[in-house]
DNA sequence: ACACAATACTTAACATGTGCAACAATAAGG
DNA sequence: CCTTATTGTTGCACATGTTAAGTATTGTGT
């Protein structure tokens, strides 16, 4: 039988696993404010956002497809922690953005989300894992 | 509003967009053979192993948990890719191996695979991939 | 202006996977 | 034995992936 590179050396499974190490750190807090990694991803980058953001370009920046995310966004409206509305300047646009209670609710999350990430770089090593994020940044644009 | 670290730098981001790069490649051979991701995961596993697997190994080796393997093998078992036995030395445990036909399909993907693995390896640099794979290792280890 | 293509987003439909709880079968320990 | 733990499966509710179709709007060529 052909051997392929052995399975825990595959790239693809190693960025899975270490995904999956770091984000058990996170999940046990998103999963207290019934948020899915989706939604969260959603969340913080309207919230880094200095103005609101078209559903294009949230798509692009959190990777979610056009149908999941019109879902979540749906969801998260509902809830009411964003608020979408139509670009005037185009109307087949929808911009987003957070409402009062989504500050709000990032303003809660974001404290605790900075100490796990801290953790993280503390047990792993800053220098390492700037080292890290350079070649993984590489690593995406090799392709 | 309490600011996060930029979204761009947070290691999951980053390891998830660099897993959808190294993903992008292997997606299509997969689809050829209509194969998710995590069916190939197990096709792999399997492949590598000396012996039939029980399906706790599995689950760990993978990354899948319980009832997601149960219904993934499930399904491989009807397409008659993999053989599922109860170990004969604990009636609890059901032990997994590829079957003939499982064996065939992975020879023919495992060629393809290596190619485009190796595309990665030539675009990124052999040694910055060396070196990003004990990084992500360390990672996985220090949590 | 007008017809037609392109764009942006939504909706629908289906398959897959996650996460939790309940369950059956079996094994292990007192 | 009797109880408890383990292994795997199944059921359920839910979220997402994925493709295709649909709607509204905008842009373009003539």
């Amino acid at each position: 039988m052909t051997t392929l590179r052995s399975f825990d050396d595959s790239l693809p499974m190693a960025l899975l696993r270490a995904r999956e190490a770091a984000m058990r750190r996170f999940r046990p807090l998103l999963a207290e404010h019934d948020l899915t990694e989706q939604q969260w991803r959603v969340l913080r980058v309207l919230a880094s956002a200095e103005s609101p953001m078209d559903v294009g370009q949230i798509a692009d920046e959190t990777f979610l497809l056009g149908p999941s995310l019109s879902r979540i966004l749906a969801k998260l409206d509902n809830r009411g922690l964003v608020v979408r509305r139509t670009d005037p300047a185009d109307h087949r646009r929808s911009v987003v953005r957070l409402s009062a209670d989504g500050r709000r609710l990032f303003a809660r999350i974001a404290p605790d989300s900075e100490q796990r990430y801290t953790e993280i770089e503390q047990s792993f090593g800053a220098d390492r894992l700037s080292n890290l994020l350079v070649l993984l940044k590489e690593l995406e644009d090799s392709t």
